[in-house]
DNA sequence: TCAAGTTGTCTATTATCATAGACAACTTGA
DNA sequence: TCAAGTTGTCTATGATAATAGACAACTTGA
């Protein structure tokens, strides 16, 4: 580790390149503890102090992430989540070579608000089966998500969805063999306590919200949903044209 | 011109490197003059103080000359010479598309040294002919050279040099048709006063001192050599393997 | 000879960079 | 529960970077 003076590029900047390339290259690995500020200001033979300040850039662009007494972690890539009409959780996760995993939060019975029987073709005040589940990528939580089902076309769509612990299987269970994506939509918003706690997100952060409804080949509405994703965990991708 | 503050790199940095990436990429041709130092100041919107950091850089690795009163010029590429055992100034200037120029300075008869003689094939004190000389390129001088050549051989060559202008044609004119580099050696050193007005170079300057002798096809010493480079102005290509 | 334009040098001020030390706050594993 | 190790925060000091203004020294062309 050869950091130059007064070549009119800031040590810190030197050695945040330095980790970066590192981070680049594979030899600190996503989710990795870094070395510690010590060890690492002794490799480049800096004030840890400037070793902070590296840091400190890298965590601003989001490469890595310090949790005090215990470490400096390299932030897990985001997860590339495309929007398309076909938008299954398993297959993205899948296809990025992790495993993926649905988790039951909550399931209850309750009436359609006037936009939930909008969105499913239904009358206001008709019953619903609402489910909150948990999606996590290996063992990271990706996003927590409100599903709202027919109760009369999906009677005990809670303790099914409990078993297969997957929403398309849950469909499947009842028959559907195929669905697709009707209406996305995507904003963001800070997230909630109860959410930061099942995110394992820090209080403050952002969240994506994604209102959507999916949808028989007959264009028949079967379940619609609000998702909230950790920001700063995946990216959507829009196909574009 | 938009740079980036405090990002970890110098302005200075950022202009000289905007200056050097001109310089490479022919905006700024060799020889011409820079934009002055408040016009530089005012593109990339930097203190005039800045931009001369960004010269001084720029100046101390050979790059530009600022000129005092007049302005800042992109200096002359420097010469690639080659230090091969077929080695003819004309030649390697020429192919530069650069014109080459030899000019007598002095010619003189003196004794051999031991070590003269020995790099000649001569005895201690043979008569030779000592002729100095200043070569240059266009309108740059790149170097000065002390030729000695065993005056019993070749009788008047300070009068046929001063004439001729070249080591190559003086040879030719007393019948050598062919001739080669036998031995050469690279060292360096300050200028002396009378080579530095000589190169039009200033005091405390590098010079590379070649010594080197020439040979016939039958491997007869011809004339040996010491040439002194200016090193700013050349740089040595040596032959590998 | 002179005016305009150029680089060189000086003083001064403010912000950033880098180092140093001390201690607080927190996590981890024994 | 505790010791060791980690990140976070504070104060302090000196060096470097960047800005600003003024004027000297010099070149160039009219």
């Amino acid at each position: 580790m050869s950091l130059q003076e007064s070549s009119g590029v800031a040590l810190w900047r030197q050695v945040a390149d330095g980790i970066e390339r590192g981070i680049a290259d594979g030899r600190f690995a996503a989710g990795e503890k870094l070395p510690g500020e010590i060890e690492i200001a002794d490799t480049y033979r800096v004030n840890r102090h400037t070793v902070r300040r590296a840091l400190a850039a890298l965590a601003e662009r989001g490469l890595v992430r310090a949790e005090r007494g215990s470490g400096t972690y390299v932030e897990a890539q985001r997860l590339a989540y495309p929007l398309r009409s076909r938008t299954r959780f398993s297959e993205i996760v899948g296809a990025g070579g992790r495993e993926p995993r649905g988790q039951l939060i909550d399931a209850s019975e309750e009436p359609a608000t006037r936009e939930l029987a909008r969105e499913l073709g239904l009358k206001t005040g008709a019953p619903l089966v609402r489910i909150e589940s948990v999606r996590l990528a290996d063992r990271t939580p990706i996003c927590v998500s409100t599903n709202w089902l027919s109760a009369d076309r999906f009677p005990g769509a809670g303790a099914v969805f409990a078993n297969v612990r997957s929403m398309t299987k849950l469909l499947a269970h009842y028959g559907v063999r195929d669905y697709r994506r009707a209406s996305t939509r995507v904003t963001a918003t800070i997230v909630d306590a109860s959410d930061a706690a099942r995110l394992d997100l820090a209080l403050g952060r952002p969240v994506l919200v994604v209102d959507s409804t999916d949808v028989d080949t007959d264009g028949k509405p079967l379940v619609t949903k609000r998702a909230r994703f950790a920001a700063e965990r995946v990216e959507f991708l829009v196909e574009n044209g």
